[in-house]
DNA sequence: CGACGGAGTTTGAACGATCAAAACGAGGAG
DNA sequence: CTCCTCGTTTTGATCGTTCAAACTCCGTCG
């Protein structure tokens, strides 16, 4: 109720004396409209500060120019923030490209699939942006059966089916391999990862990163850990192995995310032992302990997934499916 | 496009043998309904799975069921966290309630006024919620001044023309009290404090809290510390105060944040002198290092938003402003 | 010279809901 | 028996946009 003289396509037609088609006509196909005619429909456009109504634009194209992001529960925290960041971008993105962000939370992915059905049919979102995908996503699924464009930000997992659909992924694997190389070329000779459980898509490209960069130098393994993503267990891990490991402990330390390069952080405060850290993430926790950390081009990530969407929202084809590379922040300890 | 057949009013009423208008009344305003007619109207519905279109009840109704919301720029990211808790219990509770929230960007205030103009006009958006308020907030003046709903997660620090505007905030003073009052129960003699520097509506506030529980246990203040919210920062001026205060050093310490915290906290473990931090804000950093922190009850607080802007909304009047608890969560170091 | 074609523009009908007012039927009062 | 009222249900108009088809010029071609 802010404005009562709303300007509409009809009130705008009227001062620009044409029809209202044409005043439509010169903001979505240009093209058909004289130049003369389109200029002084311009001008009355911008004299009454007219902007589209998006509840009848999307009445009756079925389009409602927004987007759907599950919002997970916040989870650890740390890691969190990367999501967090990545969400900031793609508001920007989708923003500068006339779209809106909508959010929505569910319990679990099953949930998820219900919520995109109730969605698609009281708001008519345009598509789905999903994070986190694993193997044997229901999600995925259900929207691909369902004909719903979406984009993932994480590769599909699944060797089948993954059937051209728009992806957005970092590659993990050059991440750790770069922090490897950096720490084999500051003179560490045992290079030691610390890692979650195996089975994990993400964690084991990661791992895999560190393995080849090992192997390419010729160099010799250091001991491959494994934590669940806690800080104090990742911390009790490594304290047990700079403890017993003796002359051979390694002297570098490449983890699969900040958590993990937290706790072993506190272990070397506390054994003493000196140790190199790396993480993964680049949250502000390593900024502010000094720890180097591979950071994820998020901004990127986001603006490639809004264009792989909007792609496919619009009807272009464009190669499907992107892999950016991350960079490595090398930082001394403070 | 998912469903060609798609279910409306109209294929509602044609199967449950009555008008559209009855169908809509059966949702709407149900009292006007015969029984015997609801229940075979909602039983239509039920089968045909219908959901309203918000698209076109908005084009009628102007309002459109949904929140806009600003994204800040990520910031530190250690307290960062605590808007992304609050986001993620704001949109569970906005849905709860059959509303929406939508993102958006803005690189300052200012901006955020100009964006609201056009989301009004755009997306018909029926109200904001705005975070981080602060003196002199250019926002809630010119929502204020367009009679445009909104609710503030902060308190309308300006002492002038807080006229009535809804808010939800958490009672900083009470957590530093209540932090504070923990460690002189421990046992603690002097307790210091370290703030960010003079100003700030929050910092001061928080201050306060300290200031009063050390007055009312009658107990010497310790030394007063002020910090940009930076962890390296907080480090050094902890490190300095330690190893210049001597026998007068204080034993524990209250902070305005987990970043500052958590800089106090490095300092203590470099240092080895024993020093017992609280933090604020309860951030998985502080659960990480098992630093005691006060947590603010941001399910709550997004609970209260959303109430309190539906009950602007939706005409109720009801009181305005509510100040909500913090909880001090204690833990011991690892 | 009339039919043809195409660029530019207009008209009427939809999209799916709600509002306002009218219509309906049953029951009670005069 | 008629009129009125009240509770319930229906009808027509409307929100602001886009689609599809029609219309108007005007130049060209057979």
């Amino acid at each position: 109720m802010p404005d009562p003289g709303r300007a509409t396509l009809s009130t705008v037609a009227r001062a620009a004396g044409v029809s209202r088609q044409t005043v439509s006509n010169v903001l979505n196909t240009p093209e058909r409209v004289g130049p003369e005619t389109a200029a002084r429909v311009r001008a009355a456009i911008a004299a009454q500060r007219y902007v589209p109504s998006t509840a009848a634009r999307q009445l009756r194209t079925r389009r409602s120019s927004a987007l759907g992001l599950r919002l997970q529960p916040a989870g650890d925290g740390i890691n969190g923030s990367v999501l967090d960041r990545f969400l900031h971008a793609l508001t920007e993105q989708a923003q500068a490209a006339g779209y809106r962000v909508v959010l929505f939370t569910a319990p679990d992915d099953t949930a998820e699939t219900l919520a995109y059905e109730h969605l698609l049919r009281t708001a008519d979102l345009d598509g789905f942006v999903l994070t986190s995908t694993h193997q044997g996503d229901p999600r995925t699924a259900w929207l691909t059966e369902h004909d719903v464009p979406f984009v993932t930000f994480g590769r599909p997992w699944d060797t089948v089916d993954d059937a051209g659909q728009p992806w957005v992924d970092v590659d993990g694997a050059a991440g750790t391999r770069a922090a490897t190389e950096h720490l084999l070329a500051a003179g560490h000779r045992r290079t030691a990862f610390l890692g979650w459980p195996d089975g994990s898509e993400v964690g084991d490209d990661r791992r895999r990163g560190w393995e080849e960069a090992v192997a390419a130098a010729g160099a010799e393994p250091g001991p491959r850990l494994q934590s669940v993503d806690d800080v104090r267990a990742a911390r009790a891990l490594v304290t047990d192995l700079l403890r017993d490991a003796g002359d051979d402990a390694p002297t570098a330390l490449v983890c699969a995310s900040d958590s993990l390069a937290l706790g072993a952080h506190g272990s070397t405060l506390r054994t003493g032992l000196p140790l190199e850290v790396v993480g993964f993430d680049d949250t502000p926790v390593a900024a502010a302990l000094g720890l180097s950390s591979v950071a994820q081009p998020l901004a990127e990530a986001a603006a490639a997934a809004v264009e792989q969407l909007l792609d496919r929202l619009e009807g272009r084809t464009a190669p499907r499916g992107r892999l950016l590379a991350p960079r490595l922040v090398v930082r001394r300890p403070t």
